[in-house]
DNA sequence: GTCCTGGTGG
DNA sequence: CCACCAGGAC
């Protein structure tokens, strides 16, 4: 089965592409983060026409994530707190989480704070997020060991995730005090996919809008599946297409899809 | 020689529909309005790929005006000011007028205020603004008794010429002091090409976005090309292509042509 | 650069 | 309904 994460930066704005996209791409489970739209205008019907089931966890404006899958998922969360009750419940004003159960596996679809930048409150922000991610995922991992855990990360573990012209030093999403918070998760359990079959540098799945940063291919690997270990044996491959990324009107991510 | 005028609603969003239409509509010169574009930012090239001489009085966000002509243009003036040095600096601030000189024709560029609502601050600014058109146009005609003006007057001089689902009694663009101030400078000696060949109602210019007013053909005409005697017994022809506001991303306006 | 909102203008 | 802006986010 292909399971892909896809940044699209607004549903209504992409339709189509994302339409397009999964009419050429024979994808089982679609994760989309950045959707930017309440449920209750979530374009669904050019979804269900393709057969899709589709649940959502959409806000006004910013954030907003959401999982369309062929077959239906059971025991759908968007939440922090119903799974971490002690947890702070500004953790759920900002929707950056769904999850469903698959097959016996579950689907974790993240949209991790962007961070703004190093030392900022956002900043703050995000690395209380990851501390509080880790604990939610201990708690899903008890039940249910099998995870796929895939979204924006906002982080790029290693510099060669990153184009050679960035300094990563102290860079948003580069900084070592969120790569640390990011190991501390994979410590769990988790691997990259994506790095059990490509050991090289310079495979993006991001690139700023601005200074024509796709044309001079300055992009960021910061879009992950990260897999517990039965599932990680299972990975068959991890691609990035980086098609949708020249289309007219482009999401600044493009899809990566693992093959299980 | 066709003279046209089209209210485009902002030249930028609507460039590829105004270039094809003077691909497949031989026009000599083209008389816009509302291109909502400071002329340092109007797309220049498409235009003179064209052939096209350019003439521009734009500011942001609102109004605008334009010609472009295959034969240049002399004597061009974008300012009441300058003709009339008497008048108030208030009415050049709004870029509603654009004008210039052809085989000893002037034509003028109009964009009339819209007038917002009866009564308001705006349709009094309307009706000044009308006023001070009257001396400008007496100004003008001393030196050049052959004048073409055309544009967007925003006023329907009849009720055949706006749908019979309106009530023209004090609405905007139909209200008698509107009329009136249009009559008073007709009565300088111009006359409406339209109606030298077309007599009947129910042919309009305009159609607003709201309500589905095209599809239930819910129009105005008030787009217009009135000329002095002399121009007036040589006009041949004057129509309305109402194809281009079946197109998608239309303008609420389509182009009125002039057959001189 | 491209997206969103909320506001104005029509 | 459609276009513009400013301001914020990324």
């Amino acid at each position: 089965m292909k399971i892909a994460t896809w940044n699209v930066n607004s549903i209504r704005t992409r339709l189509q592409h994302v339409v397009d996209w999964l009419i050429q791409n024979p994808i089982d489970v679609l994760c989309m983060q950045e959707t930017k739209v309440i449920d209750d205008n979530f374009p669904r019907s050019p979804f269900e026409e393709l057969g899709y089931h589709i649940y959502l966890s959409g806000q006004k404006s910013y954030n907003g994530v959401a999982i369309v899958s062929l077959q239906p998922l059971q025991n759908i969360s968007t939440s922090f707190t119903s799974i971490l009750p002690e947890v702070s419940p500004e953790f759920d004003e900002q929707k950056r989480v769904i999850t469903g159960v698959i097959n016996g596996m579950r689907i974790v679809n993240l949209y991790v704070p962007n961070g703004s930048a190093v030392g900022s409150e956002k900043y703050e922000y995000k690395l209380r997020w990851l501390a509080m991610l880790r604990e939610y995922l201990q708690t899903l991992l008890a039940s249910t060991p099998n995870i796929c855990m895939c979204g924006d990360f906002n982080i790029a573990l290693e510099d060669k995730d990153i184009h050679e012209k960035a300094n990563p030093e102290n860079h948003i999403m580069a900084s070592e005090p969120e790569r640390q918070a990011l190991r501390d998760i994979l410590t769990l359990g988790f691997a990259d996919a994506f790095r059990k079959f490509t050991s090289e540098g310079g495979y993006y799945s991001w690139w700023d809008y601005r200074a024509a940063s796709f044309r001079r291919n300055l992009g960021w690997r910061i879009d992950h599946h990260y897999l517990t270990p039965n599932l990680y044996e299972l990975a068959k491959s991890c691609t990035i297409d980086i098609v949708p990324r020249k289309l007219t009107q482009p999401s600044d991510h493009v899809p990566v899809i693992l093959e299980l």
